[in-house]
DNA sequence: TATTAAATGTGAATAATGGAACAATTTATG
DNA sequence: CATAAATTGTTCCATTATTCACATTTAATA
């Protein structure tokens, strides 16, 4: 199998989220063009990022979104939804378990919860298991947990990753403003830092605001 | 002034979040393999972004903090804050309005908050103005607030982002699964699709796994 | 059936990015 | 004062990513 370059992972799951709401809306077919716009990107791109992962069209034809849904299931492994943890049920920890549970697609799906606040723990109402925070190893193992999303104060980021990591996860999605690094090879980990991408975006109208003098 | 590439602005804009923590612990000076070590990158890497925007210190001697953020915020436009605000104050825009406001730094100021629902805009506690979505464009403008971040449902998106264009935002921040297009050229629109991201760490962990067979 | 339009697959050209090397400079030290 | 160590500025090269061009194929139409 050919190493598959990250932008095109990156935009091939777009794709496949783009294709589950097409198919909802009863929709069948779907060129590369109409690709490129719901993503922002040309039709040129989506061809060749379709290329990496085979054959999924007929020239002359659109394609069909069935068929291209199976392909890059198949290439990305978005068969069998990936187990996932969110550890840290504060404020935006809580959001995210109601926000994630209620998203219906096959690349993951919420099983767990961690809190190192016992009250919390027993006090929200969700349809999945909720432990402390001690537990995270065991039931990561038991539960064969492979993502987790780390929403807890930064001070305790790393640690609750490591604790993850321990459990035998292979992805991070963290939610904290400070680096995090994977205890092993083959764990992936991304951020997201919602008061960096503010940042970015200050900085971005400014350069250009600059540029157009 | 010669552009900057996108990837450094990104990098350098965290750079300046480094710094301004460093700063607070009372540290003076700073190398670019301490500065890569935070970030996740090379020493040779931030040297040369920071090479993009001048000249930051001399050879032989560690970084000037003070004086590194003074060029950064130069270059980036964090030196005057960018007036900003959420529109959108449910679930996720409330935790949201609460955590900007505690991060005190240079780029960004949250000063407004938006809801169509008149209940929220009543019933939420906190130090700034929150005004009905009719009023968006009129306070835009009034206030003369640069960024937005949108935090409506999907369906709502595009209309929330176009009230704020039309008064005149020159960035939008987009926490909807939806693509959403600026009304008009030299609006930056950046966005943080969750279960994209938890998406694409799926696909990540699972192409390595075929990988490493 | 012949022709035109629309669509994909694919290799080549171009552009952007990242990595590495090294000269130049300062500080520390004996 | 001389030397060694540490550190930045800057150029060059390799790699990666994007864009383009076009051959090929299908479907629609007159
Ligand atoms: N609230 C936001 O809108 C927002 C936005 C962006 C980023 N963040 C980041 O997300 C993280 C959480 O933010 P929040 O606002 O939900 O904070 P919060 O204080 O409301 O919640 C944090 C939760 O983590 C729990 N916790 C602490 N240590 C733990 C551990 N070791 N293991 C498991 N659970 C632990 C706490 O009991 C608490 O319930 C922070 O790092 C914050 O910087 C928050
Ligand atoms: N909750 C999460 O953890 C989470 C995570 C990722 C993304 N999101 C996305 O963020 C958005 C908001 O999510 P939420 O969970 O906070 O939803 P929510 O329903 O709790 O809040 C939405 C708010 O937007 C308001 N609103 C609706 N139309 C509006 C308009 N035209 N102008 C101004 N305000 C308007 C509503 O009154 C409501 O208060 C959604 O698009 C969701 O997909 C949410």
């Amino acid at each position: 199998m050919n190493k598959i370059p990250f932008p095109v992972i990156h935009r091939l799951s777009y794709v496949f989220e783009i294709l589950n709401k097409l198919e909802e809306q009863g929709i069948k077919k779907v060129s590369s063009a109409q690709l490129g716009k719901y993503l922002g990107q040309t039709a040129h791109t989506v061809r060749k990022d379709i290329h990496f992962i085979g054959i999924a069209g007929t020239a002359g034809t659109k394609y069909d979104i069935a068929g291209l849904k199976t392909l890059i299931s198949r290439h990305l492994g978005f068969g069998i939804p990936k187990k996932s943890c969110i550890v840290g049920l504060g404020k935006l920890g809580s959001a995210l378990l109601e926000y994630t549970l209620a998203i219906p697609q096959g690349a993951f799906r919420i099983v767990a919860g961690f809190d190192s606040n016992i009250n919390r723990v027993e006090t929200i109402h969700t349809p999945i298991e909720l432990f402390p925070a001690y537990r995270i190893e065991e039931t990561v193992k038991r539960l064969q947990i492979e993502l987790a999303l780390i929403v807890v104060p930064p001070q305790q980021a790393q640690e609750a990753a490591d604790r993850c990591c321990d459990g035998g996860v292979t992805g991070l999605l963290n939610f904290t403003p400070t680096v995090i690094k994977p205890k092993r090879d083959g764990i992936f980990v991304r951020s997201i830092d919602i008061s960096g991408e503010l940042r970015i975006l200050a900085a971005l109208a400014y350069t250009t605001t600059i540029m157009n003098e």
